[in-house]
DNA sequence: CACTTGACCTGTCCGC
DNA sequence: TGCGGACAGGTCAAGT
């Protein structure tokens, strides 16, 4: 799924559900989903309560009663869905997914005091879930090397243009997808910011000017509240914290609209590699 | 160090 | 209807 505003949206919706709840039993039998042992579990995940819910850059921390910490990564494909101890009825907008979990890719399910369940579902298997003591959250090697959020109140224009010297010789498109730069960006935020600034995917970074990073930034940010407003992109797998679906795809300029005109301009948008990545732009807009 | 490419997985879609 | 290949919201470990 998930770049920053679909972890963001997915960490709103378990702290407005999973607050104070008593895990009974969590079920887990793949040790590249979940890779604790079931000692573990035992003792730091059973008659544990939920604390609280964190996110940092694409990582979600679901604090436990006992000290430890659920690290949660989804990767690609990864969800985390609740289900209430009354799940919907047929022809509920969240019926097809809720109602059917678990499936042939649910890897964990946590189910609480009350009959409620927390599925994780990843159909790829990218994605991981660690248990970990709560004070070893800021040393694993994720949380040392990722950079500052777009969103941060006290990250500025400066800052931003200054995180990408140290990228001066690769594509624009590269270091904004590198997490140790600014975290919570990926393949769609990528593609809609640089549209919005008018930047090529390809240029280098030491071609960008300062007022090219600044409008970056503007773009960026803007289009980071946008998809937090709109419950994040759906492209293909995300969905919530119930099993909604994001409505940024609605909105979006660029991303997955190759054949479509821009929105600006008029031109057809096309689309391409850069960054190993699939890359969408407006050629009127966008010059290398 | 900085940079690029392939690997990790499963499912779906598109062309033959 | 089947088969092969390309591709998919992301990181890593390798290679140069």
């Amino acid at each position: 799924m998930p770049e920053l505003p679909e972890v963001e949206t997915v960490r709103r919706g378990l702290e407005s559900l999973i607050i104070g709840k008593v895990i009974r039993q969590t079920i887990h039998d793949t040790p590249k989903s979940f890779p604790n042992s079931p000692a573990d579990v035992e003792a730091f995940m059973h008659r544990a309560s939920i604390i609280a819910v964190r996110r940092r850059a694409k990582v979600l921390l679901i604090d436990l009663s006992t000290d430890y910490t659920l690290v949660i990564h989804l990767k690609m494909t990864g969800q985390l869905v609740y289900v209430g101890e009354t799940r919907f009825g047929a022809g509920h907008p969240n019926d097809s997914l809720v109602n059917q979990l678990p499936d042939k890719s649910t890897r964990v399910t946590i189910m609480f005091d009350d009959n409620s369940q927390l599925f994780f579902n990843d159909q790829r298997k990218f994605g991981w879930m660690k248990l970990i003591p709560t004070v070893e959250v800021p040393n694993i090697d994720f949380m040392k090397k990722v950079g500052p959020e777009p969103l941060e109140a006290d990250f500025t224009m400066k800052q931003f243009a200054e995180r990408f010297t140290r990228r001066a010789n690769t594509s624009i498109k590269a270091a904004l997808l590198d997490q140790s730069v600014v975290a919570g960006i990926g393949n769609i935020y990528a593609d809609e910011s640089l549209w919005g600034a008018k930047i090529h995917p390809k240029r280098l970074v030491k071609t960008i000017t300062k007022a090219e990073f600044d409008t970056l930034y503007t773009e960026l940010r803007m289009v980071m509240n946008l998809a937090i407003e709109k419950g994040g992109s759906s492209n293909h797998t995300y969905v919530d914290a119930e099993g909604k679906r994001g409505s940024y795809m609605d909105f979006a300029r660029v991303f997955r609209r190759e054949g479509l005109e821009c929105p600006r301009c008029h031109a057809t948008i096309i689309k391409f590699k850069a960054a190993g990545r699939g890359t969408h732009i407006c050629p009127h807009c966008q010059l290398l």
